[in-house]
DNA sequence: GTCTATAGATTGATAGAC
DNA sequence: GTCTATCAATCTATAGAC
């Protein structure tokens, strides 16, 4: 097996422990036994914990919201030929399904996704500020795209229904990735793609419902 | 003004702080600090920093989920009597709205709606079980009354979308305790009943999708 | 019950040899 | 670039006087 380079294991490790773990409950020192590299090298190539905390989130946070854009760029453009406003769904599975795929894209992937969803309601203002800071274009995108799809909605109420969606992904990323435990008098949960698949038609449905 | 009894004053900094910035992220210097105590009365009067914890979670969680399980009692009554399924809009707001109604009833519930919010993206499996198995016997509840209120959807499905109404219920809660900022290019967010009333209708079109 | 003082462990970061 | 060794600061928890 080849071995990667010292900067790529001190990533793979930290994107699996802050997942798992958090940010700020995980050590240096667990971190650096994971990835099998010296203590000291954390900060030589990165300058500090919070150093590679943002590389860990820019390394896959910026090629998976270029492939949301160019989806939802598909989409509106598709729409513009036809004449008709895009589809609500469509910019949402736009926005949303490349979450899901970006899965299975690379093996740490998935823990990188929870770390998203974690994200969300990280109480660290630097933390949570440097996610939404990376996110906002293309969110700005799917927002000013779903006004055109829905143009008798305020403005106000879309916001706070995309807020609600976020939200719900967030939950949902975040909870996937953790094992799945059977709740002893509820159903078994859904497989990742049905939950993706059905998390679309949820969200769907409420943007769309009446005010 | 009056002055209240230690055991008090240190849960109340203890909501604050655990809100504002995480568990992990709080120490118990600053806390007892805040809450004009000696440090040591931590561990006198809770056992430890998580004992702390679990008595701010359940002083106002157990009262809070009580008012859900009325309302939603009332609900079921009220169609059980008219002899049809109780409306589903109905269920998820007798679940939801008490969130807000608690809000105002005391100075520090506020930070509290936060600290429910965030624990569901918690990575710590101890705080996150702990609040899970106090919601679990309301939240079954809601499970059962919504499957009499949708008996065509599918307990998975139905599962998977309480899971979504969580998550965007839990983000709304989290984000809408910070001081609201105004992000350039987007609306101005709604005020807080106002998000709430939206939130149930959003959810409640959610759960009503065609599947 | 409340205090001071401190134990005991762990943390992020760095200096300096190689 | 990588290592060892260590600093300086933090943390939770506790012992013991009052």
């Amino acid at each position: 097996m080849l071995q990667t380079d010292t900067k790529s294991r001190i990533m793979d490790a930290a994107e699996q422990l802050f997942a798992r773990d958090g940010f700020h409950t995980t050590s240096l020192r667990g971190l650096t036994e994971l990835a099998n590299v010296n203590l000291a090298a954390v900060n030589y190539h990165f300058g500090s914990k919070e150093g590679l905390l943002q590389a860990v989130i820019s390394r896959r946070l910026l090629p998976l919201n270029e492939l949301r854009r160019q989806k939802l760029k598909t989409v509106l453009n598709q729409a513009a030929t036809v004449g008709s406003p895009p589809p609500a769904a469509d910019l949402l599975r736009a926005f949303i399904e490349p979450t899901l795929d970006f899965r299975n894209s690379a093996p740490g992937a998935k823990d990188f996704i929870a770390l998203i969803g974690r994200s969300l309601s990280e109480p660290d203002e630097t933390v949570r500020n440097y996610f939404i800071q990376q996110i906002l274009p293309v969110f700005k995108l799917l927002f000013d795209s779903l006004q055109k799809a829905l143009p008798d909605l305020p403005a106000d109420i879309l916001m706070a229904r995309l807020q609600f969606t976020m939200g719900a992904m967030g939950h949902t990323m975040c909870s996937s990735a953790r094992p799945k435990q059977l709740i002893p008098g509820f159903p078994a949960p859904l497989s990742d793609t049905g939950l993706v698949a059905d998390l679309i038609r949820f969200v769907s449905a409420g943007l769309e419902a009446p005010c």
